[in-house]
RNA sequence: GGAUGGGUGGCAGAGUGGUCGAAUGCGGCGGUCUUGAAAACCGUUGUGGGGGCAACUUCACCGGGGGUUCGAAUCCCUCCCCAUCCGCCA
């Protein structure tokens, strides 16, 4: 959600982003639909005052004043009503409509349609030169007993998984692995429920354009959450913090759920896109500035990269163009590591800058030092680290010829000093 | 699943029809006192919107929505949420 303040004084700048974007909104409608509630907010005022003037009055008045008075009132109340029952049905039609308004991106932002406009920033490591037919991830999990696709797919439907022994074991090392790192920066582990109320969803802007992707549980009349960054956000909503905490950084873990609505029929084999998975979240509420938020931001992205170093994935950064970058972000860079098997990159990574956009919606404000103005918060995410996907890249680009897995020298540690899975 | 109780300012907690944006206490902020601190005392302290250069003024908000009334935190309806006890269970 943007300023409307800021939205009508820089209009042409916003309908620029809203095309840029790809949003469905017309905004000069919303800017007439603005004006006439701003009209009928004003009348009521005036009509408010007038009644409330000569109501308070009544208790005081003799008799036949107070009847004189009282049928004044009425006359006004009937006014109110009739701008009242005007405003109820604009109002929330206004509402919807700012919530459709989308972030200004920051300057440098590629603009294009999709994501085949993205641009790729720099590329870190080699792809490896295989002197044998590499496998791919399902191959070599099928191989060596670390997965069951076949009989996970029987009892809980496509697009599920099952990791076995040491495996599953990597999956876990590499949680705590992220976590380490994170903490280490001074962020707080957290573990958060997936279940989530409307509200949460709407704060964080995947509603009410995501619906499709997001699982519905009717009989609690709850979401599952797709990502921890939805409680996240919500955890310090109708909150005024106080400068002083922030920033606020969280290192959250959750399941995370995802429909694929909008993706049937690709990535159905393997690790790469399932319904549910594991993903510790890097995620950062701080004070309205830009700088500063950049400088998280930063943070976040090295955080990200100095994983994947280690990890020793090869990987390329993207700068997401504006009609890939979703309707709330500021900035939004991806990581995406070497797939050998794909002879492509991978998305492992999603690193946002939401700027205020997300705080308005949520209501996350804090007062500011000195000035003791009442502002909104700006906050940050980036993926921590997402199994299973990321393990498609790690064992494809760490397999040996006998169908081993090189396991790298930093993550040993994690996993009992080995040296292969 | 069964049974209760409850949602009021940063927190605790009064308030059952008008003078209530809301007592009181705690906390916060400013000050007096003090070498300094504590204590004590005095003052101050919600959010959002409109008008105004400003002082200031005005409207809305006591979980959400609707209703009754000249007038609602207070009465009625409805929805949501939270807590506690019992049962079941990781």
């Amino acid at each position: 959600m943007l300023d409307i303040k800021f939205i009508r004084d820089n209009v042409d700048l916003v309908k620029k982003t809203i095309q840029d974007k790809n949003i469905d909104l017309d905004l000069d409608a919303m800017l007439s639909l603005d004006k006439e509630v701003f009209a009928l907010n004003q009348k009521l005022q005036d009509l408010r005052e007038e009644k409330n003037a000569l109501t308070s009055k009544i208790p005081t008045l003799s008799e036949d004043l107070k009847q004189e008075t009282i049928a004044k009132s009425k006359e006004i109340s009937d006014k109110i009503k009739i701008y009242e029952t005007e405003l109820s049905t604009k109002q929330p039609e206004f509402n919807e409509m700012m919530l459709l308004v989308p972030n200004i991106p920051a300057k440098d932002t590629p603009i294009g349609k999709d994501d085949s406009e993205n641009v790729i920033l720099r590329r870190e490591g080699t792809p490896r030169k295989f002197d044998f037919e590499p496998r791919d991830h399902y191959d070599i999990l099928e191989m060596n007993d670390w997965a069951d696709f076949k009989r996970v797919a029987k009892v809980c439907g496509s697009r599920s998984y099952t990791l076995k022994g040491a495996a599953s074991r990597l999956e876990i090392a590499l949680h705590m692995f992220i976590m380490d790192k994170l903490t280490a920066k001074g962020f707080t582990m957290i573990t958060v429920p997936s279940m989530v109320k409307e509200e949460a969803l709407y704060g964080t802007g995947h509603f009410p354009t995501g619906k499709d992707d997001v699982y519905y549980l009717p009989k609690e009349n709850l979401y599952l959450s797709g990502t921890a960054e939805i409680v996240l956000t919500s955890l310090h909503s109708d909150e005024i913090l106080d400068e002083s905490q922030l920033p606020i950084l969280y290192a959250g873990y959750s399941p995370c759920f995802r429909s694929e609505a909008g993706s049937a029929g690709k990535d159905v084999r393997g690790l790469i896109r399932v319904h549910q998975f594991m993903k510790v979240e890097q995620y950062v509420i701080c004070k309205a500035d830009i700088a500063e938020s950049e400088k998280w931001y930063n943070t976040l992205l090295e955080t990200a990269e100095e994983l994947l170093k280690d990890l020793e994935l090869p990987y390329q950064v993207i700068a997401c163009c504006t009609g890939d970058m979703g309707a709330g972000k500021y900035k939004m860079y991806d990581l995406e590591a070497w797939t050998p098997s794909q002879n492509k990159y991978r998305e492992t990574h999603s690193c946002s800058n939401l700027t205020d956009w997300q705080a308005r919606r949520a209501n996350l404000r804090y007062r500011e030092n000195g000035t003791n103005k009442v502002k909104y918060c700006y906050t940050l995410n980036n993926t921590g680290i997402a199994t299973p996907r990321i393990l498609a890249p790690f064992l494809e680009n760490h397999q040996t010829k006998d169908g081993k897995v090189r396991i790298p020298e930093k993550l040993r540690p994690y996993m009992n000093g080995k040296e292969f899975l």
